[in-house]
DNA sequence: ATGGCTTCAGAATGAAGA
């Protein structure tokens, strides 16, 4: 089984390209980030015809999120509250709510797969990260309460917008007060991940110097300037199943490109 | 360089992304 990650900033903007990309690279479920539509309006029927089903959260200009699937998922659910509904919701969780950000479902009996679109949180103190550290902290809430309870395996993948080690920036110089780079962000991610998930990426490369996101301003790509901050996190037995784990760059060579590159994960 | 580029929305030397 085959599952990709990809930030495609717009999907209509991006459709012909997801459309090849899936031509030559026929895997099983692909989380979209940033589709940046309403569901009403998203292009549904090449996708279906290539026998996807389709999950949708999304929203018009900014953020949302997709899973395509070969198989039907079960169980689908978007946003945070149907699974802390049960709990006493925080008093903010409707401003959490509003940015459609996060789809999940079950893909085989016990097995859970999460997309998610984390906030960038502009800049290290403003409103919009401290928006993040609380997104970051109910997506812990979130994933605890799916361990606990439903899932005896998990993967949650998308777009982090962290970077959890220096060796994940083309330059890490003060990156201390930097978004996606700042210890509070590390911390809040770390946090969800001590749930028991790892990064299934770093099974298979342990060194640094691999980018899945490179700015498009300043030739960013050409310089290879990048972060890795799209990722795979999974439960010990189903990272245990995992074969591969790599980052197509092919599609940020194209003209028009998304600025993230999808990231593929093998299981066996 | 509070820059550089790209998207959407809708008419703003815009907001947001990362």
């Amino acid at each position: 089984m085959k599952i990709a990650t990809w930030n495609v900033n717009s999907i209509r903007t991006r459709l012909e390209q997801v459309l090849n990309w899936l031509q030559s690279n026929p895997v099983d479920l692909l989380c979209l980030q940033e589709t940046k539509v309403v569901d009403a309006d998203f292009p549904r029927s090449l996708f279906e015809g290539m026998g996807y089903h389709l999950y949708l959260s999304g929203q018009k200009a900014y953020n949302g999120v997709a899973i395509l699937s070969r198989t039907p998922l079960t169980q689908v659910i978007t946003g945070f509250t149907p699974v802390l509904s049960n709990l006493e919701l925080p008093s903010d969780v409707a401003l959490l709510e509003e940015q459609k950000r996060i789809i999940a479902g079950v893909v085989t009996p016990g097995l859970w797969i999460v997309n998610v679109y984390v906030p960038n949180g502009a800049s290290v103190g403003s409103e919009k990260y401290a928006y993040k550290l609380r997104w970051l902290q109910l997506l812990r809430d979130y994933l605890k309460l799916i361990l606990e309870k439903q899932a005896t395996d998990l993967l949650i993948c998308g777009d982090f917008n962290v970077a959890l080690e220096d060796q994940d920036i083309h330059d890490p110089k003060g990156r201390e007060n930097h978004i996606m780079a700042s210890e509070p962000e590390r911390q809040a991610l770390r946090a969800v991940l001590e749930l028991g998930l790892a990064d299934v990426f770093r099974k298979f490369t342990p060194e640094g110097g691999h980018f899945s996101w490179w700015d498009y301003r300043a030739g960013s790509f050409q310089r290879n300037r990048g972060w890795r901050i799209d990722h795979h996190y999974l439960t010990p037995s189903l990272s245990q199943r995992a074969n591969t784990c790599t980052i197509d760059s092919a599609p940020r060579k194209l003209p028009k490109p998304s600025d993230h590159a999808p990231v593929i994960v093998e299981l066996s």
